[in-house]
RNA sequence: GCCACCUUAGCUCAGUUGGCCAGAGCAGGGGUUUUGUAAACCUCAGGUCGUCAGUUCGAAUCUGACAGGUGGCUCCA
């Protein structure tokens, strides 16, 4: 007799019992997923042989829904074999809100095949296999899988060590290596979707051979699917493509492809953008440069550019010149430092420069603003000694959160990536300045994650990251150590023995790239933009032409105390003006009428139907410079 | 660059198995209206159906190439 823990109750059993059994003698209002067993994640069909304390894993929890898209992946193979018996399977792991499967397949499958394959899926989940699971040794799995001709099976089999348990499932014919554990039978399985389907490479790398994978989710009730897709459409409304478009910000045309066309609105929020970071250069003792837009390849060739990118370099030629566009600006700031002898005395100093840099990026991974051709970088270069790095590092990240926070972005991702296999500089340095870029990012007191190995290969870095409204992560800031590029185009400084050595040079990005930053304003305030970043403030709207003069002074003396306005004198209802400024969300409307015009007031409403009444102008302006002065994202104060 | 898909008027989209002059709404022009807080009414104009080639008596519709885009993959100094 065996002493069971389970559900904050203790059961005794009697004889060898799967926990599916005991859970269905014992509760018949819980429908577990899966199970722990003294800690341990198990299928249902585990049997219980002693004491233990059990866990049950409900299908609401991160783990229970993690084990439903597992098994959804294997029903997807059991269709998809159905209906292809060639394909070959390859792997198949739960991500965020579903799955995917990579499969190979002589005929490839295209989007119009899913839903077919979705019914069967259906029809197959319907049937309530029972799902098995089997611990084979390492020669009967691949007997299995030779016999099912899947060679990629067979492939991650033979990387799997000796001595590591291998457990297959199966249900009804089809059968999947896999850790496990999975459910108990097909029957739990209702509520998926198949999404989209993908390249792939074989173990990740564009070298190996192309697979297709299908992304599905899977969910534990009907109410949570719907509300995943629900929140997918509302999503896409985020999109700044869309919104871009909608608010008139900027275009792209094939003549250029990945290279913006802003428009008057989009490229007054650039330099909003702009404007804002060049206030805080000036307080931290940078000095503000403009280096060219192309130069020679020789320098290019020394600087290793050429060699290492020269896929993403632009060409020009001229005369018997060959240029290359600038895809970064390191090498001309250095050209800047170069001139003029300098003392370790002079150190740190800071370079910095909104370079527009050119990059030929793939066609398949442009992006809208988020990954284009031509960027302007908020890049600076400071040129250091080792022992400035520290405290240089705890300063930019600093200055780095209390920008983005400005902004109203709070959840950063911050990666400190560290020595890959190939690099320059001597093991002292990395030592040493990995060491700083640890301590400087603890001493903020920040969430970081360590990616060993994935530096540069000229030095460590720190990435900052941010999301879009679709969860996809993207660059922004960076701080990279070069221990490099100095030496190579001969930056020296004189140090306190009257040697000539060469500085180290920090490369940072605090934006990264601006239309890139601009992509996640519009995407994270879905084109609300806060008062202060957007390219109008106000448009007066007159009630009938009587008050057109009026509404054109007021236009006039309100733009010179600083507030961004227009006027709309169309000969249009008021209500058509108000509907389409609040499509445009401009943060105020200001009505004049024939009241206002005798009272000298103005009438206040916001691009969210909120009446703010009456008021005088000075009133107003007033209330538009503190809401701009705090950066607030509300419309009232 | 790779895989799948998409491309019709300024925008959003219809266009049935290839078949009379390719449609709608919004936006735009011209009128009427002088308007009080999210769409007034009438009217007019707009497209070599992404480009080029092919199949066919006939192509927006079928085929191919190319370009651009979308979602991923790879990449991202």
């Amino acid at each position: 007799m065996y002493k069971i823990t389970i559900e904050n109750k203790v059961i005794e059993a009697v004889e060898n019992l799967s926990v599916d059994e005991i859970v269905k003698n014992n509760f018949s209002d819980i429908r577990p997923v899966a199970a722990k067993i003294d800690g341990v994640l198990v299928d249902l069909s585990e049997i219980v042989k002693k004491d233990v304390s059990i866990e049950l894993i409900k299908p609401d929890e991160e783990e229970g829904l993690e084990i439903i898209r597992h098994t959804c992946a294997h029903v997807f193979g059991h269709a998809i074999k159905q209906i292809y018996p060639n394909t070959k399977m390859v792997i198949g792991p739960t991500i965020d809100n579903g799955f995917y499967y990579d499969i190979y397949n002589e005929d490839s499958i295209s989007e119009k095949d899913l839903s077919s394959i979705e019914a069967l899926m259906k029809k197959l989940a319907k049937k309530n296999y029972k799902i098995i699971r089997e611990v084979v040794t390492k020669e009967k799995a691949q007997s299995v899988f030779r016999e099912r001709k899947e060679d990629y099976k067979l492939k991650l089999i033979a990387d799997i060590p000796s001595d590591e348990v291998i457990a297959i499932y199966h249900h009804e014919e089809y059968i999947d290596m896999c850790r496990g554990p999975h459910l108990i039978s097909t029957k739990e399985l209702n509520y998926f979707k198949l999404m989209k389907i993908s390249g792939s490479y074989w173990k990740g790398d564009s070298k190996n051979e192309q697979l297709q994978r299908i992304y599905g989710t899977a969910w534990d009730t009907k109410d949570n699917l719907k509300a995943y897709l629900h929140k997918l459409e509302e999503a896409e409304k985020r999109d700044h493509r869309k919104i871009g478009q909608k608010l008139d910000y900027f275009h792209f045309q094939e003549e250029s492809p990945g290279m913006v066309f802003w428009h008057d609105n989009g490229w007054k929020l650039f330099n909003i953008v702009k404007d804002f970071i060049t206030s805080y250069l000036r307080n931290y003792d940078y000095k503000i440069i403009n280096t060219p837009q192309i130069l020679d390849k020789s320098l290019w060739k020394k600087s290793g550019h050429l060699d290492k990118f020269s896929d993403l370099i632009f060409d020009v030629s001229s005369e018997n010149k060959e240029y290359a566009v600038k895809p970064m600006s390191c090498p001309g700031h250095i050209q800047v430092f170069n001139q003029g002898l300098k003392s370790y005395r002079d150190l740190p100093i800071k370079f910095a420069e909104f370079g527009l840099v050119h990059r030929n990026e793939p066609s398949g991974t442009l992006h809208g603003l988020m990954r284009i051709r031509a960027f302007t970088q908020d890049d600076a270069h400071i040129f250091c000694t080792p022992d400035q790095i520290e405290n240089e590092i705890k300063l930019l990240i600093k200055t780095i959160y209390e920008i983005y926070r400005q902004f109203g972005f709070e959840e950063i991702k911050v990666e400190l990536s560290t020595r890959p296999e190939k690099r320059v500089g001597g093991e002292e340095i990395w030592d040493k300045s990995e060491d700083a870029l640890m301590k400087a990012l603890d001493a903020s007191d920040v969430k970081w994650q360590l990616n060993e190995g994935d530096g540069a290969f000229y030095g460590p870095k720190i990435d900052f990251s941010l999301k879009d409204s679709l969860e996809r992560v993207w660059q922004l800031g960076t701080i990279q150590l070069d221990f490099s590029m100095p030496a190579r185009l001969d930056a020296t400084y004189v140090d306190h023995n009257g040697d000539k050595v060469a500085p180290v040079m920090i490369h940072r990005a605090i934006l990264g790239s601006l239309e890139r930053f601009v992509g996640i304003l519009i995407e994270e305030y879905a084109g609300d933009l806060p008062l202060w970043l957007s390219p109008l403030h106000a448009v007066i709207i007159n009630i009938s032409e009587n008050q057109e003069a009026h509404c054109l002074e007021l236009a006039k003396q309100i733009n010179n105390l600083g507030i961004r306005a227009s006027s709309d004198l169309r000969n249009e209802k008021i209500s058509y003006k108000i509907r389409h400024h609040s499509m445009m969300r401009v943060p105020y409307l200001l009505v004049i009428g024939d009241k206002e015009v005798e009272s000298n007031q103005i009438s206040v409403r916001t691009r969210t139907g909120e009446d703010l009444g009456v008021m005088d102008v000075d009133k107003f302006i007033k209330m538009v410079e503190t809401l701009v002065g705090n950066k607030s994202i509300v419309l009232k104060n």
